[in-house]
DNA sequence: TATTAGCAGTCAATCAAACAGAGTGCTAAA
DNA sequence: TTTAGCACTCTGTTTGATTGACTGCTAATA
């Protein structure tokens, strides 16, 4: 357990490190920051707080930095909340509107959380949901608009195009086939479903339904659909890239995405996670921390906004940020009821 | 007009630079490329390709680059166009399929184009498409859903959540009040027409209308639109963007797109256009190529494909890669009449 | 006359040495 | 227990010297 003074130091290293990026020296604290205590006394207690781990020297005669588990000590004890400024606010207000389908919700909260926090979003969907019924319209002689609903109320549609003509009688039976064979079959396992359905039991329609196998197979992509929404201009303007070897690196990362998918998915517990650097398991991960809020409507879980960065970042506005659009997205789903 | 000798060395020296990105000197070209002349014949004429305008200097003592002019030469009159790899060609042709609308088919291309090429790749797709026919489904008692029919054949669906429930018969009059007051309009200006009507004939229905109108505004976002597919880790690693601000720089053209818009968009006459280094007014756009090709089906353009790159790229592979890539197109397109 | 060999000259890139500045750790005094 | 003072360490920047690639020019050669 950190005394009082120690919590203050340690406090005033990761606030001012977060603005600067620079070193934090014992003169600074003392200076800019209004504790009673000389830089002597500062520099000795730094000393501890490195010696415990929770601060961090590049080199011997610079000053420190915060280590993670300083970081972890700072978000759990230390970080007052800090409420939004109603630039922010509004900025919120305007661009999640809340029109469309569950995606498109989701498209608007990623973008939003990326211009406002300034780094890279990620959107993890799930998929739990089930087939509540689908219909088919005709629109034309040769293509069939097929649509999707689940039971959460989301609504995809697949556009067929076939390649003969198909009489209003079939489309009608058709219709009526897929629902008993297909009602409260997971979303994610649609594809598989039909599939394994025409070869069997359908083979009449199998022309058809092949083409409308097809459609889902690329509209419902799986199970964890995940979006990345960035500003990548701004990401790169960090100081921690001013390495070019670094920001090719956190691309890279960004776009395999395989590790940053495995930290994202172990959150799960919680309504919030934050993962700090080193305390990723994956090393290529050790410099960058993963903020993941969990998004559920009044039925349960339904996906996750995540956001990944240097793990210097404002973890106060970040935190808040998320927060608060968590309550306004569960007020939109509320109102959809 | 140049000589034989001229074009051979201003050739080695494009060929040498597209894949080295380092200056080219005499010595080099009369080693690697089996020309008769001494390096000592070939510095003269190196010398005088400068004073004509087709090399650069970057400094005294170094080899030569080419100049936007010498590019310019050499694609017009030098360049021998490549027949694509089968590794290339295998790669094309399983990942454009075909399946979808006209955008889903964009999007795959322009993918394809990026991979292929390492290179961001705008899509332009222009909708001079008029409205044939809208048609209103109800889904649920607060859900419907609109699919808007062009009579280029693409179909786009809207979904609109309604406040109240609506009857079976308002739908039906609706759809109909649709029909007669909004066919033929183009689509891009389906929003405004519709906005213009709730507020003059169709008051009784304007709560529903603009839910409706809403969701217009998104999924039919205006004139041109344009998506970016590219592959940013490996342009990164371009020798061109060692310097982090030249990065930067390019990240941000991509994002911010004005500059490119304008040099896509003047890209008119012909099928295929290409704009080099300096041709282009926009000075930020100095260092940089635009290759652009239009795409038409049978009733005409449709949009373009452009790859944006640093001025130094393989010109013929890009060409190439371009024409085929178009010929597929078309040939999809011709199957779906 | 056209080509080429040879050589002096230029410049970028690299490396080491020198220097300034920021910040520490330790000691001794308050 | 806290603080002032000082020697010390390390980074970052600047300066100068060195190397190497390549040119332009001149004079010799075919």
């Amino acid at each position: 357990m950190l005394d009082d003074r120690k919590k203050k130091i340690l406090a005033s290293v990761v606030e001012d490190y977060i603005t600067s990026a620079e070193p934090v020296g014992s003169k600074t604290i003392a200076d800019k920051y209004n504790l009673e205590y000389s830089p002597a006394t500062i520099r000795n207690e730094m000393k501890l707080l490195e010696e415990s781990g929770y601060l961090e020297q590049p080199h011997v005669s610079s000053g420190r930095i915060p280590s993670s588990k300083g970081y972890r000590y700072y978000v759990d004890n230390l970080m007052i909340s800090k409420k939004l400024s109603m630039l922010d606010i509004n900025y919120i207000n305007n661009s999640i509107t809340g029109y469309g389908n569950t995606e498109d919700l989701f498209e608007q909260v990623a973008d939003t959380v990326s211009k406002i926090l300034d780094r890279p979003t990620i959107l993890t969907m799930k998929n739990e949901d089930v087939l509540e019924s689908i219909k088919i319209l005709k629109i034309s002689d040769k293509i069939l608009l097929v649509i999707i609903m689940s039971e959460n109320g989301t609504i995809k549609d697949v556009i067929a195009k076939l390649t003969d003509t198909i009489p209003d009688d079939s489309v009608r039976e058709l219709s009526k086939l897929l629902n008993t064979n297909l009602q409260g079959t997971p979303i994610e396992k649609l594809y598989n479903a039909l599939s394994s359905i025409i070869s069997k039991e359908l083979k009449v329609y199998s022309s058809v339904l092949e083409k409308i196998c097809e459609g889902i197979k690329y509209e419902i992509s799986g199970e964890n659909k995940l979006i990345s929404s960035n500003n990548l201009e701004s990401i790169l303007n960090l100081p921690e890239f001013s390495d070019i070897e670094k920001a090719k690196n956190f691309i890279n990362m960004l776009s395999t995405k395989n590790a940053v998918d495995t930290v994202i998915d172990k959150i799960q517990n919680k309504e919030l996670g934050i993962v700090i650097g080193s305390e990723n398991e994956e090393i290529m991960l050790k410099d960058y921390s993963i903020i993941s809020l969990n998004i559920a409507n009044d039925d349960g879980y339904i996906g996750k906004i995540s956001v990944v960065s240097p793990k210097r970042l404002d973890y106060s506005k970040t935190v808040s940020t998320l927060k608060y659009i968590n309550d306004k997205v569960k007020n939109i789903f509320s109102k959809d009821k």
